[in-house]
DNA sequence: ATTCATCTACGAATTTGTTCGTAGATCAAA
DNA sequence: TTTGATCTACGAACAAATTCGTAGATGAAT
């Protein structure tokens, strides 16, 4: 039982994060993908839910959506297999990378000294 | 001509950058995949060389292909996407939880130490 | 020259993910 | 109670990636 979601998957599991409880209808509408019918939204979260990834209250009409697969667990399977399929097993080639990116802004890297310096004190 | 490589192409572009060069039966053997035909090797290479991300010298019986992408573009090109898909565009986000993982050797939390001294003084 | 292992080419089957159209249920408002 | 908007269910088309079987070329060894 332990999937890893597609990219349309992800995309649906990025709002039921965020919004905690939501209907096909207002996933739907925040997912900002080029136009793509409801049915189609509809159709992937039904079987999101076969694969037991997302639970639904179905005792109203409006069926209500929730993410079953925690954030973390999910962002680290990601994480994991990024660093073997691309990265080679290594960790440090990763990071490094990401933060050699433009993207990185001064902020973020403060951010990141910081949590280096508590994985020290433990 | 910027394709982003499929996972089996990711596998065979990882051989072929560590050896170089390599005919299709040497990736073949290097590939760890659970048992897999031959044939299907030499044909996801044929499709990389169509999608020009593999060169091929074909003058002798056994062909020598070449990996055309370079390693860190798409690396970046993965990463970028990753951040993006499952971190929600937070750079520091990926990058905390790639150190919270257990998988981070004391020697890579140093290594990345250092990358960040270095990239003060910049 | 014949044999044999190994190679390439290529069509086709299979699998997986995505998309949509249509049919029928539900419910609120006229 | 009829209408109309909105919902679910579901089959099927489509697309992309992966897999393999078979045919024919090539070249080394007998």
């Amino acid at each position: 039982m332990n999937m890893k979601p597609t990219d349309s998957e992800m995309e649906i599991l990025q709002i039921l994060w965020e919004m905690g409880e939501c209907s096909v209808r207002s996933v739907h509408e925040k997912l900002d993908r080029k136009d793509v019918g409801y049915t189609t939204t509809l159709k992937l979260m039904q079987i999101m839910h076969d694969k037991g990834m997302v639970s639904r209250d179905s005792s109203a009409k409006t069926h209500v959506y929730k993410a079953l697969l925690s954030k973390e667990h999910t962002q680290h399977q990601f994480l994991d297999k990024m660093i073997d399929a691309v990265y080679n097993g290594s960790t440090a080639g990763l990071v490094m990378q990401a933060l050699g990116n433009k993207r990185a802004s001064k902020q973020e890297i403060n951010l990141i000294k910081e949590y280096l310096k508590n994985l020290e004190n433990s």
